[in-house]
DNA sequence: CATGAATGAGTATTCATTCAT
DNA sequence: GATGAATGAATACTCATTCAT
């Protein structure tokens, strides 16, 4: 919640573009520090090392994505509603970043994702999830599996789709980016 | 088909492991050479460049990951029996050989990726997998989508839960996982 | 005309005398930076590559070669006495700088040589001596041969005569040494 | 005098071109064997190493370049006719061999040059080119220097106008080409 | 706070040479 | 003699990090 000095912001977004187009090794401190517009020293005032500024980066990524779910998920609502705005938010938020999506791609299948020093399970992103599963399977909506592992279903479930069309080899049409959240709803939901 | 050298399969080998544990990046040839037991410069006489390698590799994979798919697929079988034939086939394949999956994730994250010259459409993987979705809709099993998006959707599904378990963060208990495939197989079926 | 940077001239120094005891390929760059007192990553501050390098070298050197001639070349001078003195003033400066020398020779029959990039005819040196010539020709000194054609024999000559006396084969006489440009005006002079 | 294997002239004239091409370094031992239609080992058979072969190589050239002057030089023709018909024929086999002639020029300035064992003075090309001039001192056709020294200068004086067709740079008429040794004639002449 | 020149450990790759067949 | 797969030392170049200004 505290604000992100300027140079920060444009540390992060600059390695956010980097990395997805060259991956982590081909994004050396010095092209960061060029496209942030700030000097190679610059960085080590508000990073430690280049593993810090990609671990603190990852952080800020998730900041925002619960952003997206806070946003999207309320008790007030019914569940099958909420299920689908969420759905479709992260959907919406993925697709129009695909910095971050790519980034947070490449950061879970990498070394560095065994830095991450929180416990998986009580990070507010996992928390956020398995309360919004666990609000389904208590009211009956949905199947009753670990919420953990349903909400790991439904989040792999968005990147993918994401991914088949934003990697341009797959075009959806309208009509079938509507029919995926229906497939996973028809396979989550209690019958 | 054609037999692989040993020195190529051991390099093969060392590099699956040693990509697992230290990403593309934290595997020196040197590493790759000393683990497969040769001098370093042998490894040129197999593969011209490191990215060679990476890419021979990933194609060396692909083959085995596609001989899971022939195995279980058959136009003999009732279509349901074989749906969940191949997504057993495959989740034992993967969490037999982690190192092959969490290549696989690596590479299809990273810039390598680019590098693949055929068409992606065409590739064997792609057509045995679009050809068994095709089946599914042509027999009235499935909802009628793309049958490249149900087969990037269910591989997605398989690859998500072996991760799940194999990361450690998660203890899938052996009925939870005779749901994951009903999930997707209730999800996608026509109704 | 610009100054050089300290590091710089200590790399070229430093690289001069290296290719001249072991050649282009007996010289690697850590021993470079080793002899100029930096450290090896430093010389890419200062040039892109190895051939970048030499390919500075060169010019380096050619600026030197000419400021000699300007130093000698003077329209107020009668020609004959222009012509000992550049050829005096070309000797002692290559016999004083063997290393320039060597350097020189090396790389005119090397493949770097293909790299530089100006015309041939419009570099400052070409220029100099040949407009040096023209005039001879012009003022009737000397046979009508294209200047570009007496120049070059000219300045082979001058490199022949200290490479006799470098290598240490052959031992030039004070008389002796003095007959040379007398042979060279004696054959080039019209008559 | 011996034959020289066919092999071992398939490599001398693979080094020769690749040579010429790529100077010393850029030639390795693998493509001067392929360039051969031999086997890498083959050449070991054949040459000690590396510099061996290069040394050797420098050897055989030497020998075609003295027969040349042993052709043109006779004590029964006019000393002047001799002056030039030896200073054609170099000039003539030069230009037809133009591999050689760099082969030469590149090793003569690389440190290679250092290991040729024999004595400078009473190498057989050294000594052909000695005893011409001293006739020409001798006779009283040329100026009274060391023979030594006329010979370089000669030598030197043909290379360069070679060079000069050869490089593409300057075009040399033929009525320029006759010039040249004519320049020298003068120069060196007693008068 | 900011800079960017300097550092030097680390890495992919080349290539002369060897030797079992 | 001939082969060419294997070797491993050598080398150009990169890049995270530091620190004097």
């Amino acid at each position: 919640m505290e604000p992100i000095a300027d140079k920060k912001k444009a540390i992060f977004e600059s390695t956010l573009e980097l990395v997805r187009e060259n991956g982590f090794h081909g994004t050396p401190m010095s092209l960061v520090a060029k496209k942030a517009g700030v000097a190679a020293g610059t960085i080590y005032h508000y990073f430690e090392s280049k593993q810090d500024l990609i671990l603190d980066l990852f952080h800020y990524i998730k900041e925002q994505i619960i952003s997206v779910i806070k946003r999207e998920d309320s008790a007030e609502m019914p569940y099958q509603k909420c299920f689908f705005n969420i759905w479709y938010g992260l959907h919406a938020y993925y697709s129009e970043n695909p910095n971050v999506l790519m980034f947070f791609e490449q950061f879970v299948n990498s070394p560095y994702n065994a830095f991450i020093q929180e416990d998986y399970n009580s990070s507010e992103f996992r928390q956020r999830l398995t309360s919004f599963f666990e609000r389904g399977i208590r009211e009956g909506h949905l199947k009753a599996l670990s919420p953990n592992v349903l909400g790991t279903l439904a989040h792999t479930n968005i990147i993918s789709t994401v991914k088949m069309s934003s990697s341009g080899r797959l075009v959806l049409e309208e009509g079938e980016l509507k029919q995926i959240p229906q497939i996973l709803w028809d396979g989550m939901r209690s019958r």
